[in-house]
DNA sequence: TATAGCATGTAATTAGTTACATGATTAA
DNA sequence: TTAATCATGTAACTAATTACATGCTATA
C-alpha cells in the first residue's frame, strides 16, 4: 500500500485516462474545461509526467500516426487503475490551497477611503459573477455527459464550483451593504 | 503609476508594516494567524523580500539589539505607503488560485463504489468543519481588534473565511443526501 | 492561402517550501 | 536546566508557468 508515490499531476492524468484513451494534448484540453478551476496542469507538467508514468508501468503509450500527424495516445494499465483507486480512497490529508488576491487586499483595506473600499469589493464580486457565468455555460454539456455516460461526479463538481461562486457573491453583497450602512 | 513592480509577498509585507513597525519574524507570525488562509508566506520569501524592499526604498530597517538578541525591525517609508495604496486600488486582474484535492478526487469518483464515494465526501466535509472551528476560535480576538483599533477589514475577511467554509459544508451535506437518495 | 487547431516537447525562469544552522531570552 | 519562543538567514529542492520551436491538417 505505497501511499504517495506520485505527484498530483500524475493522478490527474490517470483519472483522465480512466475515461478513455487520450493524448497529452487531449488531457490538457480536458483539464482546461473541467478540473482547471480546482486543479490546473500545464504542458510542462503533463508531457514529462506521461513519460514517467509509462516507465513506471501505470500507462501504456501507443504511436498512432494514422495520417501524417504525429500522435501518441495513452491508456491505463491494470497497475495504473489500481494506483488511481488507491489514491481516490486514500486517507492521506487532502491538499487544499487558496490564493485570493482580492481578499488579501481587503484585509489591508482599513487604510483606504470608503469609496475605494467599496470599489474593491465590487471588483471581487464582478470576478466571481463572471466565473459563475462561465461555469453555468458549460453546465448543459456536463448534464448531457451525466445522462449519456453516467458521469455523475463531473456534474457534481461543476455544481460545487457554482456553489462556491454563489457563496462569494452573496458575501460580497452583504459586505457592500454593511459598508454602505456604516457610512451613513 | 508603475503598475506591478513587486511580488505579492512584497505587498503582504507592506500591508503588515502599515499596521506598525515589525520584524520579519513578527510579520511571519502575523501572516500565520491571519492571511495564511487566503495568502501564505514563508521565511524563505519574507527575509529576502525585506532586503529587496529596503534597497528599493519602500521600507526602512533599524537594528534594535536592545538586549543581546539580534533584531531588525522595519517600518514603511512614504514611498512604501504609496506603493501599498497603488496596489490596493489597482485595476489589475486579481490572482485567484484554488487547489482542492478533495474535489479533484470527487471529479474522478465515478469509478468508485457508492460507499467509497460517500466516505470521500465525508472527509471533505470534516476538513471544512475543522477549518471552520479554527476560524471561529480566532473570531473573538479579531472582534476586539476591530473595536479597539478600528481594524474592521480584519474581521470582515475572517468572516469571509467562515462563509466559505459554511458554503462548502452545506454543499457536502446536500451532495451526501443526493448520493444516499440515488442509492435506494 | 492563411489561420486556427492538433500535437509534442523543452529551456528558462520564477515561485515557493522545507529543512537546517545559529544563537539569544524567557518561562516552567 | 530544559524547553519554548524570539530572531535571522540560506541552501537545496520541488513545483509550476511561460514561452518558444516544430510541423502537421482542416477550414474559411
Amino acid at each position: 500500500m505505497a501511499a504517495q508515490d506520485h505527484s498530483k499531476t500524475a493522478y490527474v492524468i490517470l483519472g483522465m485516462l480512466a475515461l478513455g484513451k487520450r493524448t497529452g494534448y487531449e488531457i490538457k484540453s480536458l483539464v482546461d474545461v473541467s478540473t482547471r478551476f480546482f486543479w490546473a496542469a500545464s504542458y510542462g507538467q503533463i508531457y514529462p509526467e506521461l513519460r514517467r508514468l509509462e516507465e513506471a508501468g501505470l500507462v501504456r503509450g501507443e504511436d498512432d500516426a494514422g495520417d501524417g500527424r504525429r500522435r501518441r495516445a495513452y491508456e491505463l494499465t491494470a497497475e495504473g487503475r489500481t494506483a488511481l483507486h488507491d489514491w481516490l480512497t486514500s486517507e492521506q490529508p487532502l491538499v487544499r490551497e487558496l490564493r485570493h488576491e482580492g481578499v488579501l487586499k481587503l484585509f489591508f483595506s482599513d487604510v483606504l477611503d470608503p469609496d475605494e473600499q467599496l470599489a474593491q469589493l465590487r471588483r471581487i464580486r464582478a470576478e466571481h459573477e463572471e466565473m459563475r457565468e462561465r461555469l453555468k455555460a458549460v453546465e448543459p454539456g456536463a448534464r448531457e455527459a451525466d445522462e449519456a455516460k453516467g458521469l455523475r461526479f463531473t456534474l457534481l463538481t461543476l455544481d460545487w464550483g457554482i456553489a462556491y461562486q454563489d457563496a462569494m457573491i452573496d458575501w460580497c453583497k452583504r459586505a457592500e451593504r454593511e459598508l454602505a450602512a456604516a457610512e451613513v
